[in-house]
DNA sequence: CGAGTAAGTTCTGAAAGCGAACCCAGCTCC
DNA sequence: GGAGCTGGGTTCGCTTTCAGAACTTACTCG
């Protein structure tokens, strides 16, 4: 968080503040143990294998970004929990996507995990929805607009 | 890459591996560039304010993941550009779920840039669609079913 | 009262990141 | 035909981050 918006460049863009809370090797997994179900310290640094210094490094910048929320469990031995927010989970689809991109391109076809419909169990698509021209389409026809400046 | 599965717990995970690949503040931001249309050192260099022997050794790594492609495009001096692969551009969900999210839940209603759909420039939503019901729905139907053992 | 558990912090050393400067090949301009 | 520019890097030294192990604190259990 240092300079990286100061290079002349068009952008001290959202994406990079994005990055610069979750774009990290642990933090996506962390949030990943979060929606297994995972809430405590102890379990967090059990199963992620994650130096403990780095996890509260981690779990505290999270709760700063909103992503989770630190609550107490119980008082008297002060113990803590930490969930997602709403907007952790609203990280999901983020996780999903590089999920199913590695299951695709780095997996030998033993992916360890694949993501299913609940309901019904099967696996799902993952697609771009037009509400105004109400049809699903493929990631070639996005468009970046700017909305105060033309790039590119 | 030293030792990140070795901690007994239940995943040598395709996700981390991803991480490995795209998980650091810079690579996501170096593909979103690509995409962009950027295509030579300098330009991602100058766009990115990125130090140039970081930008090397993602470009590298970027190259050996199969994200990126080095090709020379003139040789009398020889120059060479980086372009994305179709496993490359395949990570656009991924970025696209990434730069939404920090559209709504870090920007101030004031996003560099919004995403939209080509032909008809609207705004659009990311959604999961299963094909065995016929139906779109939220993170929260999602399940990881483990193809080999029971998960959580 | 000693062991155990949960959630950290402190300490140390290794690795990665960073900016600035340098390098080299080929071209271009004077 | 040499001086300097351009593109694509590498080298250097410094700072930050990561990692692992041990220690701490507060409470519970036997």
């Amino acid at each position: 968080m240092s300079a990286t918006q100061e290079h002349g460049s068009l952008e001290p863009t959202t994406l990079e503040r994005t990055l610069a809370l979750v774009g990290d090797r642990w933090s996506i997994l962390i949030i990943r143990a979060a929606l297994r179900g995972l809430r405590r310290f102890d379990e967090f640094q059990a199963d992620l294998g994650i130096a403990r210094p780095i996890l509260t490094a981690r779990l505290k910048r999270l709760v700063d970004g909103g992503v989770m929320a630190k609550e107490p469990y119980q008082e008297h031995p002060p113990r803590y929990e930490y969930r997602l927010t709403p907007a952790g989970i609203a990280l999901s689809p983020a996780l999903v996507a590089l999920i199913r991109w590695g299951e695709h391109h780095l997996a030998d076809g033993e992916a360890d995990i694949v993501l299913v419909h609940g309901p019904c169990g099967t696996q799902f698509e993952q697609g771009f929805w037009c509400s105004h021209c109400a049809t699903t389409f493929a990631p070639a026809a996005i468009r970046a607009a700017t909305r105060d400046r033309t790039g590119t």
